[in-house]
DNA sequence: TTCTTAGAGCAAAGATTATTGCTTTTGGAT
DNA sequence: ATCCAAAAGCAATAATCTTTGCTCTAAGAA
């Protein structure tokens, strides 16, 4: 049931389907329309759920390589192929169309820091001078998002681009 | 008449209107729906071309103060002071809801990077050293606009301090 | 001035979406 | 097994959006 709404959306989203109406998703995952409108208040709530089941089931784990640099190397290449899957791109984009706050926050964002916080601690343990963690998202996680929000060319190596910068920040 | 239509997107885009119709254009506009749906294709397709209208007009010129340091961190204070303006910050949404790939090429990103050009050239000549266009787009023009885009908290000073880490990147 | 024509309005019809009261199913507790 | 309550289905209705043929207006050409 929930899974099938779940899904009907998720494939709408991935297919760039642009209308996207109750109506449509029930059809697809075989309910009754007036199931969706009883349970969320409009499309875009639904939308938001779903986002963030799709966004928070990062199985990722930190990358732990004993260097900071290759750490954030693998990371950032990690987030790099991920945002850059087109259904991907197209759930980043459906999210900020909706003004989806609560998943920006929660899903992206503090999962994001709170992965660069770990790889920081680590690499403080060991000695090694290390940027902070707004550096790192304002530094490697924007500049990865941004071109993929804005639909613009993705270029090679660009993730070892910003780490090698970011690490020029390193105190 | 292609004024009133622009107007009453552009007004109904900046009071976060989520029910953006042909017939709610129309009506506040003072035309007829008819015109609407036959002059585009789609609600995107006006809200892009009126995105296009809205963004490109910029009177901005690039700070020319003598210094790198002090033509980025205005730079930067104007655009984030631009797009943190709430109906600017829906007008992105906007746009990158409509994937309007043709905007965010031409009317943002080139316009930026033509900037940071000119204000690169300058220093150059002036002898200083630079970072990269590139290095400034990802490092300020991009952390600046995720945050709006992501509907995330603002903070106080950020472009002061994007502006001092992407000048540790001068070479 | 008159003709031409692109664009805008009007109105009717069709399609889709949204709402609501009521019935039916389902899963768990007794 | 039976009962209960939450959730889902159904169907009728309303509201909104979309399409289409036709008419009317206005700006430029002959």
């Amino acid at each position: 049931m929930l899974t099938a709404i779940y899904t009907a959306v998720g494939e709408l989203v991935g297919q760039g389907a642009d209308k996207i109406s109750f109506p449509v998703i029930a059809e697809r995952a075989g309910v009754n329309p007036t199931t969706l409108y009883r349970r969320w208040p409009d499309v875009n709530a639904l939308l938001e759920d779903v986002a963030v089941a799709a966004l928070t089931r990062d199985g990722e784990s930190v990358p732990d390589t004993g260097s900071l640099q290759q750490d954030l190397t693998e990371w950032a290449n990690i987030i790099a192929r991920d945002i850059n899957r087109p259904e991907r791109a197209r759930y980043l984009r459906a999210m900020v169309a909706a003004r989806v706050d609560l998943v920006a926050n929660c899903a992206i964002t503090d999962t994001r820091r709170d992965q660069a916080a770990e790889m920081v601690r680590r690499a403080t343990e060991r000695g090694e001078k290390t940027p902070t963690v707004a550096q790192i998202l304002d530094h490697i996680v924007a500049p990865l998002y941004y071109p993929v929000v804005f639909a613009l060319p993705l270029d090679q190596d660009h993730a070892e681009r910003l780490v090698r910068d970011v690490l020029a920040l390193a105190r």
